[in-house]
DNA sequence: ACAAAAGTGTTGAGAGTACACCCATGC
DNA sequence: GCATGGGTGTACTCTCAACACTTTTGT
């Protein structure tokens, strides 16, 4: 591809319409006028087959003592997703976590103090790879149930909500259940995951296994869990497979 | 729900774990620390059944010139949502338009000029709703075939091979494919719709047409449209119809 | 032997796919 | 009457959903 400094002539298929904007165009802000600058992440897992997420008190005004996402300011030379690793990387010790841009808030009194746009990040770790340290006492972080969660600071009610929506979304079309799952699992256990997050108790245990074995994504170990009754195969996931599930058209 | 300000106890079925966190909070940054904030919209239409996106030339350095993305700088007090409705009514004169958040790009050297994070909004106009006037020659904006773009400016082409992607998936689960479309329309300009999006230009008309209707997503008109031969029965969009289509689970 | 959880097949209904010809209009 | 694009039905396959009992282990 060259690279036209002076403007590439239309393609032959290209219309132009030249006409007025309504208004200039505005120049760079000055620095005082520039909105503020966050990432906060929506970090998800779970543990004794409830979906839990990542909340830390606020240790200072406004909402002190409030829970709410773990988030802080994008430095000026730091990628966003780097930023959000950065958090992350704050609260657990978790390894290859899954991690995904959720959405951009930015209503203009979202934060008290001053006007914050906040990119929001999704993350799902398996609770095997958690390694939580007793710490001195100065930030209280706590896993919540996403079911029965405190009253939060700004927007994050909303923002949780829409992680929680976006989470259901992707797990009836991707497989990012394993994210939330060790490395080794027993198929109830993938099960649960799904009824936990879906909200739906009663999934058909037969069609479950069934479909999960028949499209490969999960492959067979010869270890087994012990379990109060019959002991399960673990499985593991087949990272050879399509990550992404055929979505199915609307139209033909 | 109750708001307590001193922090909710914690519910019967939290976890808590205290524990340090690597680096301390920073604090709000300096003004001249603040990255830059910016909208850009990749406005989408299907015209003589070409998929083109809308492009403005860069009237200054760098990249003067160039085709890039309309866009600005988020004004202090301005929703995201807003700032991208404003640049979409700088550059045409579409109403009711079909507008998402797209995706924030925050590479910290996309824009050589300062650290510009820009929060990507996506839109599609109907090309009968498109009011272009003719300008003063200040600014070209030209409609430009997606499958044949010219070099654009920052990263502005990888924006729009997301923006493509996005359309596609979008397209192949929700109804979106109206807001593409005049209010009244054939059953062939729809599939014509899909065709140029999906790239896949032999879908069975049979087929097509059996699921448009059976799935009552188009209420058809007592009005025809003459084309070439028999005139073609226009169909306008239910809008009490619900707007996404069952997405086919993974799972069970 | 009994409690507890794992594992296993079949059938019927509906959706998707492939496929070829007649119809209404303008010239 | 012919060129142009609009409109229609059927048969096969595959996937999804509903449904209950046997197996293996620990106590």
């Amino acid at each position: 591809m060259d690279l036209a400094l002076t403007g590439a002539p239309p393609s032959s298929y290209t219309s132009c319409m030249e006409y007025t904007i309504r208004e200039p165009p505005r120049g760079i802000p000055a620095p005082e006028q520039r909105p503020l600058l966050a990432v906060d992440v929506v970090i998800f897992t779970v543990r004794e087959t409830t979906l839990q997420v990542l909340l830390v008190q606020r240790p200072e005004p406004p909402f002190q003592g409030v829970w709410a996402l773990p988030g802080g300011f994008v430095q000026l030379q730091e990628p966003l997703d780097e930023a959000a690793r950065r958090e992350l990387a704050e609260h657990t010790d978790a390894q290859n976590v899954y991690l995904e841009q959720l959405y951009t808030f930015g209503a203009p009194n979202r934060d008290p103090r001053a006007r914050v746009v906040s990119v929001v990040y999704f993350a799902l770790v398996s609770p095997d790879h958690l390694d939580l340290r007793p710490g001195n006492g100065l930030v209280s972080t706590c896993w919540h149930p996403m079911y029965n969660l405190p009253p939060t600071a700004f927007d994050h009610a909303a923002i949780l909500e829409y992680a929680l929506q976006r989470l259901r979304y992707k797990l009836e079309y991707t497989a990012v259940a394993f994210q939330l799952l060790p490395e080794e699992f027993t198929l109830s256990e993938l099960q649960d995951v799904y009824a936990v997050i879906l909200n739906e108790p009663s999934l058909d245990k037969r069609n479950f296994r069934k479909k999960v074995l028949k499209n490969g994504i999960v492959t067979p170990t010869n270890r087994f869990r012990e379990t109060g009754g019959r002991p399960a195969r673990l499985y593991r996931f087949s990272k050879s497979q399509p990550f992404e599930g055929r979505a199915p058209r609307l139209f033909p």
